[in-house]
DNA sequence: TCAAAGGTAGGAAATTTTTCGTACGAAAAA
DNA sequence: TTTTTCGTACGAAAAATTTCCTACCTTTGA
C-alpha cells in the first residue's frame, strides 16, 4: 500500500471522517458546500481510491456506501510520519519546537517540554 | 505568494537547506545521490521556482546561485500550518497528541503536556 | 585558435492528477 | 406502463506537474 495521498484524495477522506460512511452523493454534496465539483468527478475519484485500497465500499445496495479502509488515526499517523520525514528530517521534536516557537513559556513549561521531546525522539 | 509546494519543489528546498546557497549543478548532483534526474530538469524547476518567487538568485556570475527567498523557519511554518489545517482541523494539539500516542508517560508528563497543549491551542 | 565542456533559456513531451461526458441500468414518480 | 430521476462504469479531456530536447552562449584547455 502506498503511503501518499493527493490533495483531492485527502479531501475525500476528510469528508468521510466528518460524515462517516457515506454515498458518493453525500460526499459530493458536502464538498460542493466548499467548491463546485461535478458528481461524476467525485464518483470517479472515490472509485479510484477504492481500487487503490484507500476506501472500502458496500455494494449490497444500489447506492454504494464508502468508508476509509483504515482507521483515521492510522492514516493520519502515516501522513504525519511522512510530513516529519520530509520537512523536519524525521525529528518530531523539531516539529514541536516550531509549533511552540514564538510562544512565551515559563521555565517549568520549558523543562516539561524538553522532557517530553526527549521521550519523543527516543521513540 | 501561494502557500503550497509540489513534491519536487520541496525536494529542491530541502537540498538548498542542506547545502546552502547553491548552483543548479550542485543541487542536481545532490539530488542525483538519491535518484536519477537530468540536469536541465532541475534547472527548469529552479527557474520556475524563481519565477514564482520561491527562490531568489544571484546572476552576477555565469553560474547563477540560488537560495530560498524566505527563511527556512517561515517556509516550514507555512507548511506546518497548512498541514495542521488540512489534517488536524487546525488544532496543533491534536497533532501533538498523535505524536505522543502509543508512548507511555508518567502522570507528571501528562500534566505538563496538557498544560502545554492548552497554551498551544490558545494561540 | 578552436574544439570540448558546461552554463542558461525556452518549448515541448511525458506523466500524474483531476474533471467531465456519455452510455446504460435501476428505482421512483407520473 | 412510461417517463423521469438517480445511480454506476468507463473512457477521454483538461489541468497540473515533472522531465527532457534543442539551441545557443561562455569558459576552459588542448
Amino acid at each position: 500500500m502506498k503511503n501518499e495521498l493527493t490533495k483531492a484524495e485527502l479531501e475525500i477522506l476528510r469528508t468521510l471522517w466528518k460524515l462517516g460512511a457515506s454515498t458518493v452523493r453525500q460526499v459530493n454534496d458536502e464538498i460542493n458546500n466548499e467548491r463546485e465539483v461535478n458528481y461524476t468527478s467525485t464518483l470517479k475519484l472515490m472509485q479510484i481510491m477504492h481500487e487503490k485500497g484507500i476506501l472500502k465500499r458496500d455494494t449490497s445496495q444500489m447506492k454504494h456506501v464508502y468508508s476509509p479502509a483504515e482507521a483515521e488515526d492510522k492514516i493520519k499517523g502515516n501522513l504525519l510520519k511522512n510530513f516529519v520525514n520530509t520537512v523536519y528530517d524525521g525529528s518530531p521534536s523539531k516539529l514541536v519546537m516550531q509549533l511552540m516557537g514564538g510562544k512565551k513559556n515559563s521555565k517549568e513549561d520549558l523543562d516539561a517540554i524538553r522532557e517530553m521531546l526527549r521521550k519523543l525522539d527516543g521513540k
